[in-house]
DNA sequence: GCTTGACCCAAGGGCCGCCCCCAGGTTTTA
DNA sequence: TAAAACCTGGGGGCGGCCCTTGGGTCAAGC
């Protein structure tokens, strides 16, 4: 197959496919009249076990370390329930993290809404902010997305 | 001040103060003597508002936003109700989809507590992963932290 | 046979919010 | 006076792709 057909199979992207590819995670071959990248059934399956394996949380990385483990004719089971048990505690700090922001954002919002507006006065930027101190905040280990 | 003072001032690292002057952020001048950069206490109020304001969950970018309109005379307070309101409900959108990442995790722990282990046998890679397949689950918008 | 459009390639930059390293100049401290 | 601590600009790295550039290739319809 080429990389279109394979991303297809795997409802990933063919972008996704080549990246996976530079990190040697699935290994065409090359048909050398046109230089085209030749995925194998094996790849397929390589690919829907990566794409399995980032649906349970598991890292790229930890991904092909246990492909490699299996490489190596090593059984990787009990590996990956190591891993597993791994990203889930990391899992669940980030998610009580999380939440709390949450808390601070929402106790935030709950403040301002009897604040008016403040005009700027050249020295004030925006009071809503630099009125607002959290109780004693630690820097989140795992960053929550802002976007 | 100069970058480590600043930086002790507003309890952030000398590589963000450098970051965020390279951002336009903050904007020192420089000493002609030796070419290092000056900073104001307008700089360190800046820079402890971005502080804050990354403690309340906004990005840099928006940051930037608020910081220019007050830079041109608006008062940016409405638009920064509005941002964190669009900010929290992102944040609570990634909080549920961790949690069902969680979910599936810990589904996944649970149910390989009673397989052994599987035997490379040159066809599967790892079972425990194979085998598994959540819920109809969809890409999360806002992935999760492998890590 | 020729265009059109879908696919393929490699290499590189961009995202976010920094952190770290280099190689060299400056300032502070002992 | 020497060592330690600071400063500079520029670059690379993290993760997991996505997107662009500038080509080459291939299938289908006219």
């Amino acid at each position: 197959m080429r990389v279109a057909q394979l991303a297809k199979a795997a409802a990933v992207s063919s972008e996704t496919v080549r990246h996976y590819t530079d990190l040697n995670l699935l290994r065409p071959t090359r048909n050398p009249d046109n230089g085209y990248q030749e995925y194998s059934s094996t790849d397929l399956q390589r690919l829907r076990f990566i794409a399995r394996a980032r649906r349970l949380g598991f890292s790229l990385k930890d991904t092909q370390q246990i492909l490699s483990s299996a490489d190596n004719g090593h059984a990787p089971c009990s590996e990956v329930r190591d891993l597993l048990s791994e990203r889930l505690t990391a899992l669940q700090a980030h998610i009580e993290e999380c939440q709390r922001l949450a808390l601070v954002m929402q106790n935030a919002f709950d403040d301002w809404a009897g604040k008016g507006e403040c005009a700027p006065d050249g020295q004030a930027i925006c009071r809503l902010i630099e009125d607002f101190e959290p109780d004693i905040e630690r820097r989140p280990a795992t960053p929550c997305p802002a976007h």
